[in-house]
This record gives C-alpha cells, sequence and structure tokens, in this order.
DNA sequence: GGCAGAATTGAAAGCGCTTTGGAAGACTTT
DNA sequence: AAAGTCTTCCAAAGCGCTTTCAATTCTGCC
C-alpha cells in the first residue's frame, strides 16, 4: 500500500493525505481522521526512502563503531550504549545504523557516510587523545556528538563524557586513605582520550600525597578478562608487588581478581581492587554492598544523553555547541579493604 | 556533487554516467575512463536514498535486537555476532540499520520494517521456542535468517544455529565420565529456543546413564554474572549440592566461579565446570589451557555465516532455504576435574 | 445576495537516481 | 550506394513521497 493507492481508496489527492497524516494543520479535522484510520486500517506506512529523499532528510543515525585491527575486539559497552540511544531514536522515529569499522579506515568512512547521506549525524565512539575526526565532521558539516572528548579541543564540538580524571583521581586517592601505597593502574589502550585522562587522574592523588609514580604499576592495553589476569599475575609476582588495583573496566578487574585469587590471596583483604563500572546490563555490580568497589557511571544512560543531545543538534544545527559531563559515584563493595600493614596495625592495637 | 553536475561538467548525460560508474556494457571504455576518473576527482557518491528509490533496493540489512523488558538487559553476543556481520555488508555495500526493541513490540516492528521498506532483509535474533517472527516474515516476503532455530519448523526457512543439543549432550556426560552425578544446569531463560535444546542435551545426557533429573538443578534465567553466582550459591548451600556445574554462557560461569570460590572451594577440584563459550572478544577463553572447560563455537563467525547466507537469499529470492549447523568444541580447560568421590578413590589407590 | 477572507483541497514540480526506448553515427555487408 | 548491424549516447519516465502554488468551497458579515 503506498500513498497513491491509498489516496485513491480515500478519493482524496495525495497532498491531503500526505498532510493529514504529517499533521499539517491545513486539513479539516474529519478529513484527518477519516484519513487516519483508513491508514491504520490498510496499514500503510510511508516509504522511508522516498520519504528522506523529498524531505532531504534520511532519518538516520550513524553509529560508527571502532574495532580494533590488532584483535578484532568490539568494545562490550556499545551493547549497552547502544541500547540507550536506540530508545531515544524509537521515539523519534529515527533509524540507526551501524558499522563496525577497522581503525585505520575511520576517516574515509565519515566522509562518505557526510557525502552520501545516509545518516542526519553521527555518534563518535572512542576518541583517541588526538583525533582527526572532529576536524573532519567539523569540515563536512555533518552534525555529531563524541562520547568522551579529545585533548585538542574541547569547545567546538558537542561531547558527553565522565569525569574521568575525577574518578580515577578519587578511587586512587580512596585507596590511599586505606593505606594502600603501591596501587597499580590497570589501563585501557593507551592513546584513547578516556585511558588518559584515568591515567591524570591516578597521577595526580598519588602526586598530592607526595608518591611517586612507578611506570612499572601502569599497564595499557585493550580491556579484556585475560589482561586483566595477566597484567595481576605479572605484578603480584615481582617483588615490591602492589596492594591494590584501580582498573578501567570490570572486565579485566574481573581477570584481576582471578589472578589474585589464584595467588592464594583474598580480594578485599590482601589486595584491594577499585574498578570503572559502566554498569553493563550482563553484569551487574549493584548487589547491596557490590562485588567490586567501584566508580560507577552507566553507559546506557550515557547512550541515551548522547542520542538526545544530537537530535537536537539537527533541530537546530546552528546551535552553539553543548558540554556534558557526568560524574561518577564511587561506590563502597566487597573489594577493598585497609592496607595489610595498616590492618596488622589495626588488629594489634 | 550530484550525478547532474557530474554529468554537465563532463558534457555526458546523466545516463551514460550513471551506466559508467555501474559498469554497465553500452559504454566505450574510453568515456567510462573519463567519468570513472571525473566521480574520483570531485569525490562524487551517490546518494543512497535517491538510488535505492530507483532501484527498489535499500542497500540495508536490518538486526532487531530484542532487549528483555524484565532487566533491559542486551545480550553481550550481539556485539561480536554483529562484528561478524558488519564486515560482510561493509564488503558487499551493505548498511546495518541496528534497532533495539522490546520483546513485546517484535511483530509490530518488522512488519513495519516490512511495508516501510527500509531493508531488504533481517536477521532475527533470540528465536523462541515457538516464535511468531518466522510465519510473520515468510507472510511479508521479507528475505531473512535466523540466528538459531525455532521448534515448530525447521525447514521453511533460512537459519544458522549451533548444535545446542550435542553441546550439552557432551558436556554432561563429560563431567559424567569424570564421575560427577550431581549436576547442575544453569541455563537462559526458559522459552529460548537455545536453552530448550541445552537442556533437553543436558537431560539426555543423564538419562542415556540411567539417572534421573532433579529439577532443583535446573534453573532458567537472564546469563548474568549475578544469576551465575546466585544460582550457584543457592545450589551450594543445600544438602545433596551439585559436584559439577554445566553453565550457558561465560558470564553467569564467572559468577558461578566466584559462588564456588567464596565457599573456599576449588574451580576444578572441589566442583567442575563446563561452560558454552561463544568466543566473545572480550573474554576470551582461549590461554593454552582455557580457564573454563568449555563447549566452543564463535559468535563472530556465526554472524558472518549469516551475513553471507542473507545476502546470498536476495540476490536469488526462489532458492529454497538454507540450513547450517554448527558444531561445538570441547576444549577441555582448568575448570574440570575427577568427581571429589572418585578423586578420593583416584588419590588413595 | 454578494463579497472578502479563511478554510480546504488538488495539480504538478521536484528530490537524485536508474532504466526504457530510441536515435545518431560508425561500420559492415550486399 | 543502399541496407543492415553495432556501438554509443541521450531524453524522458518513473521510484514514492513532500511541498509550492493555485483553485475551490465555506464562512461570516454588510
Amino acid at each position: 500500500m503506498n500513498l497513491k493507492e491509498l489516496s485513491h481508496k480515500l478519493g482524496l489527492s495525495q497532498t491531503t493525505v500526505s498532510r493529514a497524516l504529517n499533521g499539517y494543520p491545513e486539513v479539516s479535522d474529519t478529513t484527518r481522521q477519516r484519513v487516519v484510520d483508513a491508514a491504520s486500517r490498510y496499514n500503510y506506512q510511508p516509504n522511508t526512502r522516498a520519504k528522506s529523499l523529498a524531505t532531504g532528510r534520511s532519518l538516520a543515525i550513524g553509529h560508527v563503531i571502532p574495532v580494533s585491527t590488532k584483535h578484532e575486539m568490539v568494545n562490550p559497552i556499545f551493547a549497552d550504549f547502544i541500547a540507550g540511544a536506540g530508545e531515544v531514536y524509537a521515539q523519534s522515529g529515527y533509524d540507526l545504523m551501524l558499522s563496525v569499522v577497522a581503525d585505520a579506515d575511520q576517516d574515509q568512512y565519515y566522509r562518505d557516510l557526510a557525502t552520501r547521506g545516509t545518516v542526519d549525524g553521527v555518534i563518535v565512539h572512542g576518541p583517541k587523545v588526538s583525533d582527526s575526526r572532529v576536524a573532519l565532521l567539523n569540515d563536512v558539516g555533518l552534525p555529531f556528538v563524541v562520547h568522551g572528548r579529545t585533548a585538542m579541543s574541547e569547545s567546538d564540538y558537542n561531547w558527553l563524557d565522565v569525569n574521568n580524571r575525577g574518578a580515577f583521581l578519587r578511587a586512587t586517592s580512596f585507596l590511599l586513605d586505606l593505606g594502600h601505597r603501591n596501587i597499580a593502574l590497570i589501563n585501557g589502550v593507551e592513546d584513547m582520550d578516556f585511558a588518559r585522562r584515568r591515567r591524570e587522574g591516578y597521577e595526580a592523588a598519588l602526586q598530592e600525597r607526595g608518591l611517586s609514580i612507578r611506570t612499572d604499576l601502569i599497564a595499557h592495553d585493550e580491556m579484556t578478562e585475560t589482561y586483566g589476569y595477566a597484567t595481576a599475575r605479572r605484578m603480584l609476582a615481582a617483588s615490591d608487588c602492589p596492594s591494590a588495583f584501580v582498573v578501567s573496566s570490570v572486565i579485566p578487574a574481573i581477570g584481576v581478581r582471578r589472578a589474585i585469587e589464584e595467588q592464594g590471596l583474598s580480594l578485599g583483604r590482601d589486595v584491594s581492587l577499585v574498578a570503572h563500572d559502566d554498569e553493563l546490563s550482563y553484569f551487574r555490580n549493584d548487589a547491596e554492598v557490590p562485588i567490586f568497589t567501584a566508580v560507577r557511571s552507566s553507559v546506557r544512560e550515557a547512550g541515551k544523553i548522547c542520542a538526545e543531545m544530537l537530535l537536537n543538534v539537527i533541530d537546530d544545527p546552528q546551535s552553539p555547541p553543548k558540554h556534558r559531563l557526568l560524574e561518577a559515584d564511587l561506590m563502597v563493595g566487597r573489594s577493598t579493604g585497609p592496607a595489610p600493614a595498616l590492618r596488622q596495625s589495626l588488629e594489634q592495637g
């Protein structure tokens, strides 16, 4: 059933039917009702392609998710982020176009998206410390919102970010307050912007207390369980090993826990751990007392807000860039406790 | 830059330019070369919407991923599945349209997809034991491939599935061979088709040995870490508790491990565990000796094959339904060992 | 009753592309 | 030289919708 057929059945022109369905005012209430009824009776849905060709808007948003060429790894937070964003799109009648593009091909891909006109806007995932995509998108004039930031500039584009620096400063300070002095950082890939900020927060906390930064206790890589395990295992085997870990995601944190327990150590007693928790739906760290002490921020919620921001930009392309910095809550769970030395003196006292 | 402008610049008609770019034979080699050069020089990309309106093909594939209304949970295997499928689409010039739709709205959503003509075909995710979507899609004539199967029929639609029954039969038999008699099954949501087949395999293995099925050792729910933990904890606390677990995904398996270790038990020694491993990129269970003994099948590979199947159906809609049953490998890892009783006698002997 | 102005409706152009049905020119064939 | 056959190109229709501009019908009011 298309417009032509429907209007024929109703004995009206396509113009009127179109107007009635799209809520234009110059249609009488009775005809509108008649049209709407018929449309739902015949299950009429306008053809999206024709509609977007006519309006010049594609009613679709692009999400380009980078896939590391190294491990073909897809960051598992995307599933939840997209679920959040998708909810917003569904309500507003937008479709979501997903593409999984190798790191190296990102720029060309964004350029093509713009010229082919497949989408009205894009969400930029996984920004690097220095990321060419921001300049590129500003250049071609495709509306976009960055989930995260880049170090280069913050003012001339739309972004939503978690206060990564603040969160990791707090996480590290919390461990310092518990008496830990050798604190390891299990971070994401080094050139990711979020990883740089987290490291900054971690280092700032140490420096505030006049502690030096031990580069042997800092690791950067893709955040898999195996990476968390292998790194923690290596660090725990060394002399002067850490008594606490700050970990960039619950996934490597699971690996860290495995390494700790494999050594016959007890998590939260012998070794402490604070994780960054994106509130992944399949790994809820939200018992009354959470498994992991964590700085927590919902990635699904982030997806929602990003989507809303983007739709606003599309509606009003002239509006000045908006920024949104989410704070992460520090939730105390089972994985942290006083540093062993301190614990000893506490128990003796 | 659009076709009209480009053809003007070249002093050719739109027809000729279009044909030259789309590889039609009735264009001389010299003109074609001239056109192709100009197109790349001006960075011309045909407008997708116009193209699909003209051809009647949208060059897009829909993935509708169901989100449980109960927990707003997104199954984490989708990320990897879609990465696999996306690779195939990219090579063939297709776009991927993703929608996240509540369980309850699935049928209407598929119907809309068909009538709006946004996609040329869909992948059906998460089929239930009895699933109305198969009949619906056959009805509206939208090409589709099911990732999984339904119990109702297997012959009249395209599907790719893992041999879930076989995998769980082998997993359970393997534990029985190790002397385990009380084996628990931590399964997915009961009305999912894969969960039913896995349970069948588990039960068949027990029955083959004349063992009765203890319903108190069977659990069904969404496969989160917390679910694995809570269920294992409950089961281990009961009298006549299981000495082994068969778990439908590595995610709840992590929770099961947590429960086991919390009891002061040792995984692989006191309690055994076999998991189903989808080879998630962020949780590689592929060390020389894997963490978990597992029946393994790559969900990313499944995504690839599903995508290829679907593109074939779209190219040749008359072709008879194709089926593909992947076998899962049983990989022995650290999480299994002889049943405690058996171990005792082994050690004494 | 007649008329201005508002309220409705419709015809047709246009969005950017593909594709049908010719047409013009070059090249053979008779 | 006329007729036929390729080869190469083009004009124009059409995909299903929106939207401009114009036409028609209703109002209210004098």
